[in-house]
DNA sequence: TCTAAAATTATCAAAATACAAGAAAATATG
DNA sequence: CATATTTTCTTGTATTTTGATAATTTTAGA
């Protein structure tokens, strides 16, 4: 273990289902002696990654906190597309959750998100929550920009069960592919139905979607095409505010340089 | 530089007003030879603590969204305080932005907030950015139960006017202590107005505040009594609240051992 | 498409640092 | 206050990091 692999091992034991570790948990955990996970606790400590609580735990530390506050105000997916998510949400015909998720790793992780008042039941597609690759509207519409080699790669982590169960999902996706946007219903969530479309940028090397979940009770045919509609324009909308952020960017490089 | 230093520095570049670099800048800022750089960035790259975007430059990855949504669903102080702030604000007599603050490092973060709908201005207490120590009532709550050497450290980076505006400071402190809250009007913001208790548990470590902020325009003398005594009885529910969370999370370390 | 420039990765010996294990110190606990 | 637990310190040795340079890959412009 060296580098910063050696930091981020540590680091990535802390989850939403354990959040609280002693350093001889860590230590064994990793099998690593402890007077070494000591010092490298200590160092994670005073840099504000980790802090210590009471029991000899320690937790994440508020570092991640100013960090991710950087990225809401900086990241040009987010800054791009947070301030159209009301909007989406309040042109929907029904009550609606509308999430903006992008790739990370081999999973999907939203990135932003707004839910109307009177929306019953919650989505599992939180802001910073890892989803599964090939389930939901919202992963789906970003992988089915992705082709070749990096498609290949991305699925290489995948099950499927068994060959019939993987031709269905290809052929899935060459058919949302045609129709520009991606409808799945139970596939995440019970009880709750999902459109979505892609996000693209490929200078920015940005992948993503944009998607908007109902409650399958509320949800009727004929609401579809304006559920499509607004997710379609919206998003050439944000694609086209992301260059711009974009550009402002490198204005600011070439002014202060 | 070495151990995780090496590696926080260069986080620590990124910021609200400059969120992207080149591996050139990085190196240049940091006088540090290009080839070192380029091998660290690729190694926080690869650990999505940043990530590559167009013109070569980089940017904070989505590794810190991931940690933030752990924390805000484990921090104790977080987890305590946030259910309460859409209360405390509904309680309110006027329009009122609601934040939950601590001490990071000798600065002051916002962990958690709630602004009611129709709030005019914003304050600068904002999810994870950094405030000063010793300006405004959502600070000066928190350091007004911080005594002796602790006190001391903490205010050592802080420059005075001259002794008189030290003094006062002191005795500023000295006399909310006895009331137990603080109110200031304006030392952050111009026009806002703020009230503020704090939240502390040794066990834990837990140095924070509970803050309720107005409009000045909208405030009269008569609210004050309201918003104290709501600010108060939260105050000590949250800080209840954070021991129950703390002796859930120790139930959870010992049946799972 | 080709070419030149820029960005990134690879190499490797010297220098710096992390490591493990136990001892010592500090802190918590009853 | 005594004991147990947690944390830091110490040391020679092994490992990792570093940085100058070279090699390769990617990008941008003609």
């Amino acid at each position: 273990m060296s580098g910063f692999t050696r930091y981020n091992k540590i680091l990535n034991l802390f989850s939403e289902q354990r959040s609280s570790w002693t350093v001889l948990e860590i230590s064994d955990e990793l099998k690593t002696p402890s007077s070494t996970i000591y010092r490298i606790v200590r160092e994670l400590v005073s840099a504000e990654f980790l802090e210590s609580t009471a029991g000899s735990y320690f937790r994440l530390g508020p570092s991640f906190i100013k960090f991710n506050r950087i990225i809401n105000l900086s990241d040009p997916l987010v800054k791009a597309g947070q301030p159209f998510l009301k909007k989406i949400a309040n042109e929907n015909p029904i009550e609606s959750v509308n999430v903006l998720a992008r790739l990370y790793g081999n999973k999907v992780m939203c990135v932003a998100d707004y839910k109307t008042p009177f929306f019953k039941n919650n989505t599992s597609y939180q802001k910073g929550k890892l989803m599964p690759l090939i389930y939901g509207a919202t992963s789906r519409a970003i992988i089915m920009k992705i082709v070749g080699k990096s498609l290949e790669d991305l699925l290489k982590q995948e099950t499927f069960y068994d060959d019939n169960d993987k031709n269905t999902f290809f052929k899935n996706l060459k058919n949302d592919n045609k129709k520009g946007y991606c409808k799945t219903e139970g596939q995440v969530d019970k009880g709750l139905i999902g459109f979505a479309v892609p996000i693209n940028n490929k200078k920015l090397g940005i992948e993503a979607s944009l998607s908007s979940i109902f409650n399958s009770i509320d949800f009727h045919p004929e609401h579809e095409p304006i559920i499509y509609a607004n997710l379609t324009s919206y998003a050439l909308l944000i694609e086209r505010y992301i260059n711009q952020i974009f550009d402002d960017i490198q204005n600011y490089h070439q002014i202060s340089s």
